[in-house]
RNA sequence: GCGAUCGUAGCUCAGUUGGUUAGAGCACCGGUUUGUGGUACCGGGGGUCGCGGGUUCAAGUCCCGUCGAUCGCCCCA
């Protein structure tokens, strides 16, 4: 660092909502990715990478032109062609527009799985960042409910296999097919609009925006409306009540607990069918741990022919955060204590011999040799090995019980003969 | 966009009704002690007290503004 304090320039701050992650936190994130990875292949579905860029006209559709969101919510740019392109705030969009333009069709039923960063431009607060993090897994181009139902059981498998599913309960509703919907959307709007004088200034604008929300308000003036609105079990079709059906009988013969919340709402049109979110109430306002739903009229509403699809995404920072203490194991297999500078060649030569049989190892050898042993000590290993000079000979001691002590002891080099 | 709380050493924090030269622990560096040892002690480096303005004889402390962070609201694709 510069002594001269005249000379110092002011250091560039971190963009507002990015997070830069060291040591544990990213290792949990890195095992959270490892995991996924590995499930989503239990369950045959592809790997998928697609652009963190797309032309802003794939979300402007996937989210309906008009929202607040497409206009404040999104990073959205002129590039140098004069292009409007967006940073992608989902994955969902992104691989509806491949499905369409790299003719995936041919592929379906097509199960794909992805992550990667995302980007939203939000008020940061407890785990929702500007640039964050999801994990992602679609069906495209099936109808079948049994579709819906092994998402899900992916998801607990998932959940389960990341030691979190204590505490995380699966909530689960459906919206019904377009004409359940809309007739469902009426009878709510009628509701609303006949108890306008009860609801909370936040609701009665949602009542022309939004309508549905108005059921999962947290302004407790609104609780008595929302909660006294009719459910959409009265409007569903029988094909609906066939689709919802079918899917809560796969979650039961695969063992997968659920619990019905028919508060539980998608805004977006295109949404039809299953909606589901697992929730935790371990992380305060922010209790969704992955949701998602079926999206039956995106890929048309992309220009794409009428495709039905059902997919979810999980938040990986979230998701690290309810791991574990002990989800990961940082130890290293053996550290290394040169208590003697002498016996550096012979130390850096056991630390190449055991790194190169596959133990995972550090060296100490600097500062003063008398408190580089405890410095050592405080790196947690399984095996902690001091190098130290006697008779003119190196001599090693190995401390550490467990069977990966012994390994490590049994691969280290014997002393050089005199 | 709105509200609340908070910004002091690399990190976690203390700092009294405003009053000498702003402290501790951890971390880092050096020394002593111990000598199969994760101990203890001594010393050292490191601070525009977020930034700017104001009140005052005097501001880390009080006031205003600003920037940032955290938590919540809005929004949630």
């Amino acid at each position: 660092m510069s002594k001269d304090k005249s000379a110092k320039v002011a250091t560039p701050q971190p963009v507002r909502g990015t997070q830069d992650m060291l040591g544990d936190f990213a290792d949990r994130f890195a095992h959270v990715v490892e995991t996924f990875e590995r499930v989503r292949r239990l369950y045959g579905f592809k790997r998928v990478e697609v652009p963190v860029i797309e032309p802003t006209a794939v979300f402007a559709r996937s989210l309906g032109e008009t929202t607040d969101v497409v206009s404040k919510e999104m990073y959205s740019f002129e590039d140098r062609g004069g292009e409007s392109v967006t940073l992608r705030p989902e994955f969902t969009a992104g691989i509806a527009r491949a499905y369409i333009t790299n003719g995936w069709q041919q592929f379906a039923p097509l199960k794909v799985a992805t992550h990667g960063p995302l980007f939203r431009y939000e008020r940061p607060q407890k785990g929702r960042y500007r640039q964050f993090h999801q994990l992602d897994a679609e069906v495209l181009g099936s109808d079948n409910p049994l579709a819906d139902a092994e998402l899900l059981v992916f998801a607990d498998q998932l959940l389960k296999e990341l030691g979190i599913a204590d505490g995380v309960v699966l909530t689960l509703n459906t919206l019904g097919d377009a004409e359940s919907r809309d007739a469902w959307r009426a009878a709510l709007v009628a509701h609303f609009e006949g108890h306008s004088g009860a609801l909370s200034e936040d609701s009665l604008s949602r009542l022309d925006r939004n309508p549905l929300r108005i059921l999962d308000s947290k302004d407790p003036r609104d609780r008595p409306v929302a909660d006294s609105a009719p459910d959409i079990d009265a409007f569903l079709t029988g094909a609906a009540q066939d689709f919802f059906g079918a899917v809560t009988a796969g979650l039961d013969a695969a063992g997968v607990a659920w619990t019905r919340n028919a508060r539980l709402v998608r805004g977006l049109d295109y949404y039809r069918h299953t909606a589901f979110e697992f929730v935790t109430d371990r992380l305060g306002a922010q209790g969704t741990v992955l949701g998602g739903g079926r999206y039956d009229g995106l890929i048309e509403n992309l220009g794409g022919p009428a495709t039905p699809a059902v997919g979810w995404a999980a938040g990986i920072e979230r998701l690290a955060m309810l791991l574990t203490e002990d989800a990961i194991d940082n130890r290293l297999d053996a550290v290394i204590a040169v208590e003697d500078d002498d016996q550096l060649a012979f130390a850096m030569q056991a630390l190449a011999g055991l790194r190169g049989s596959g133990f995972a190892a550090e060296i100490v050898a600097t500062g003063s040799p008398r408190k580089r042993f405890d410095k050592a000590a405080k790196i947690p290993a399984h095996a902690l090995i001091s190098v130290s000079t006697r008779d003119g000979v190196p001599h090693v001691n190995v401390r550490g019980e467990s069977k990966r002590a012994k390994d490590v002891e049994a691969h280290l080099p014997s002393s050089p003969r005199t």
